[in-house]
RNA sequence: GCAAGGGUGGUCGAGUGGUUAAUGGCACCGGGCUGUAAACCCGGCGGAGUAAUAUCCUACGUAGGUUCAAAUCCUACCCCUUGCA
């Protein structure tokens, strides 16, 4: 029994859609999966993104739940599922991209990363092994390899060691994943717990920054160990926008067909359609909702900013071509007010209807790719955040 | 009426002779946020002027005065708070 299955059911250019199944939902692809680092998605509650959202897959974060409250708890309170409540699909990262943004209380070496906890500064250790324990334990139906993620503008010789190091932890990263794996399913079937009776699914990360033959061999060396799908980690970490578009175009045509094709943190509603039409899969990002928590809105006439003066009397939505509830009820003046004066369900409703946007046109995307008019769909839809964003 | 304390920029509040258009907080205005150390961070915030400087004007209750120089010292007046009558 495979852990996942993936089919593509139309293909548009390079653009592909297809069906994700896991034992817990069917994921349509192209998809937006919500970030729940900590095992929420910041302001937004379950009943949202499974009702009006229809979510079918969220984030959580390692790193985050292995300092609290720890993969010993959550294991014990049957697994993050269960603690959470969220019964859809989890995707879970590996904590590799921790070892980059939190830079400066790291020590790195062959064998994983000794960290200085954000949390209280007591020292923590991190390996593609222990990072696979963890997810294990965590019990995602997606997990990550172990990585490490340098940032955009390093040279070539660092980005070349960095994804040999990389290589070889996602090799390191599989062999436990395995063993963790065969373990999995013993204990499952003498406990008898049906909805825990699946394999999990490993997805393996490409590095190489902005340069292309890194990228390649970066590919090579992921493809050759084998994984249920591939990410592509390491871009809009701070290099020039054009970079990603370059990467994208050169690298998603020679990974594999027939699995799903993951960028890991982007991006911009933009961003998405943009590697939709290069080939690309599965996205994460926390754009919609640490902006929706900061005053941001996405609109499909492009971003505005809720804090700006203009919105105090303004009684449209926030986006009058969006159907969802917060778009349908409240007005930008009312919203303008409750982020000014401090009340959290500012955050809620921004983040809501961020997340209603992004997933939206992850749909509008799909029908697009299915009904061969993609083309014409990106294109429109860029004009129009163009044109909204020009006053 | 007497006594004491006090009146500073949108607001609260520092500042007691020059380096003060005046610390800081808040409010306000704007920008940023891409596998979440983020309900956060950065910038602006008397007026005019400049691409930015320069420069000019107005300002620390009001009116005078002392001084090369005053939010800061002196005088008078107005107002506020507290206490005593």
């Amino acid at each position: 029994m495979k852990p996942i299955d993936w089919q593509i059911t139309a293909q548009d250019g390079e653009a592909r859609a297809g069906i994700l199944r896991t034992r817990r939902s069917v994921i349509e692809t192209p998809v937006f999966m919500p970030v729940g680092t900590q095992g929420t998605v910041k302001g937004v509650r379950f009943e949202w993104l499974e009702n009006e959202l229809d979510a079918r897959i969220i984030l959580g974060n390692t790193y985050h739940l292995f300092l609290r409250p720890g993969a010993e708890i959550i294991r014990n309170l049957g697994g993050l599922h269960k603690f959470s409540s969220w019964n859809r699909s989890l995707l879970t990262d590996s904590g590799g991209f921790q070892v980059f943004s939190l830079a400066d209380l790291r020590k790195l070496t062959e064998e994983g990363v000794e960290f200085r906890s954000h949390v209280d500064g007591d020292k923590k250790f991190l390996s593609p092994e222990i990072s696979m324990e963890v997810q294990a334990a965590l019990g995602a139906e997606i997990l990550m390899a172990f990585d490490e993620c340098p940032p955009g503008d390093v040279d070539l010789e660092a980005t070349r060691k960095s994804l040999e190091m990389t290589a070889r932890w996602a090799k390191r990263s599989k062999e436990r994943f395995n063993e963790l794996q065969k373990q999995r399913v013993d204990t499952d079937i003498a406990r008898g717990a049906a909805d825990l009776s699946g394999k999990q699914a490993l997805f393996g990360i490409v590095q190489g920054a902005g340069h292309l033959d890194l990228r390649r061999t970066s590919l090579e060396k992921t493809v050759e160990i084998g994984f249920d799908g591939y990410a592509i980690g390491g871009l809009s970490v701070g290099e020039e926008k054009s970079v990603m578009y370059d990467v994208l175009e050169f690298l998603a045509p020679q990974m594999p067909k027939d699995a799903p094709r993951y960028l890991m943190g982007v991006g911009t509603p933009e961003d998405l359609v943009e590697a939709v039409s290069r080939g690309v899969d599965m996205f994460d990002c926390v754009l919609p909702t640490r902006n929706g928590r900061t005053g941001g809105a996405f609109t499909s006439g492009g971003k505005l900013n809720i804090r700006n003066a203009k919105f105090l009397t303004d009684s449209e939505p926030l986006d009058p071509d969006c159907p969802c509830s917060v778009c349908s009820r409240y007005s930008r003046a009312y919203l303008r007010h409750l982020y000014q004066t401090g009340e959290m369900l500012a955050a809620t409703l921004i983040s809501h209807h961020n997340l209603a946007f992004f997933l939206d046109t992850m749909r509008k995307v799909r029908d697009s790719i299915k009904l061969g008019e993609f083309k014409q769909f990106r294109e429109s839809f860029i004009y129009k955040l163009r044109e909204g964003e020009k006053d």
